[in-house]
DNA sequence: GTCTATAATATGATAGAC
DNA sequence: GTCTATCATATTATAGAC
């Protein structure tokens, strides 16, 4: 793998960890025996611009894998679950937060810098037009399926952050245990 | 006012608003014109012992307002939405999280400091018990009662994060729009 | 209990050789 | 494109006078 590449994915992986000021460049540089030099080669606006690049390979990532787990399941319900599960699984394998979820990076970084909000935004909406679509192959209304998407992206969202807290992956085990039910409600 | 109570308020504040690293000692020592000689006579551990005193007197005063909001109304329902409509009305007064959210916090400290986290978690726990007791009184069953209350805290605090992001209180608005709907399928 | 001055360190960023 | 050495600054924390 190019250099570029290394950074990014190390990077990617410390800051939705960990956040972004807990996440040094030392400390990203080191993790992948990369220079300083290089580093600024690659990213000449430094951290920041790093970081939005994440958020973007993130965003593309993103996508790649939750539609194919879309594809293989007909049933929004199903479809749905099985994401969660994943984030189950991910969750109960590393401790950590990999995959879907953000919070570290969007709670703290959204109030202090405009670009990196923008790009946190685009990955919120994208994920919450990825269940939208779903919703409406199995014939929600638009107006039903963009609020219930919305609704799915915040408390599976609220779910990894209970899930931190109480180092234990319940709390999204609980919320995929109603969701069979809360998506009956509105279609 | 004394200088304790000064420097926790000024302290909750700027943590709720900005996370923990975007907040220098320096900052919260100016935005009260304490002196850092001060800080440390009261707080000998530091910055750390000064945000978990904020988390422990944030817990206080969330208790005590949503007590109030719930006593006001017997029906959960309307309780709990009268709660996100101060919420809403709040973010759109000041554009940043106050009150019941903690998500910057949360989710930047809860990897990178045991005694935060625990504090963190104990929010959550006494945010979901009042839920719960409310439910209760509703006629729900323990469980459903406990699941409901947990999905409550993970939504609400999901979609201020969505909020930040948007720029917006209209996620926690859509929420609030779906509730009512799925407080009754547990019911 | 509060003040100022200072220490020790870590941070992001830059310059210039190769 | 990558390296090392260095800079400027901000951070938390401490010491000692008052």
């Amino acid at each position: 793998m190019n250099t570029k590449s290394l950074l990014i994915d190390t990077a990617t992986s410390l800051f939705q960890q960990k956040g972004y000021k807990n996440v040094g460049l030392n400390e990203i540089l080191k993790a992948c025996n990369v220079t300083k030099g290089a580093l600024y080669h690659h990213f000449p606006n430094g951290k920041e611009e790093l970081l939005i690049t994440c958020l973007q390979g993130l965003n593309e990532a993103i996508t790649t894998d939750i539609e194919a787990i879309f594809n293989r399941y007909p049933s929004a319900e199903d479809a749905i679950l099985s994401m969660i599960d994943k984030l189950v699984h991910s969750f109960e394998q590393n401790g950590t937060i990999i995959g879907y979820t953000f919070s570290s990076i969007v709670s703290e970084m959204a109030t202090m810098s405009e670009p990196v909000r923008t790009a946190c935004n685009a990955l919120y909406e994208n994920l919450q037009h990825l269940y939208c679509k779903k919703l409406l192959t199995n014939g929600y209304s638009d107006e039903s399926a963009s609020a219930m998407a919305l609704l799915l992206t915040a408390s599976i969202e609220g779910a990894m952050m209970l899930c931190l807290t109480q180092k234990s992956a319940k709390p999204l085990k609980t919320v995929a245990a109603l969701l069979p039910s809360i998506l009956k409600v509105n279609n």
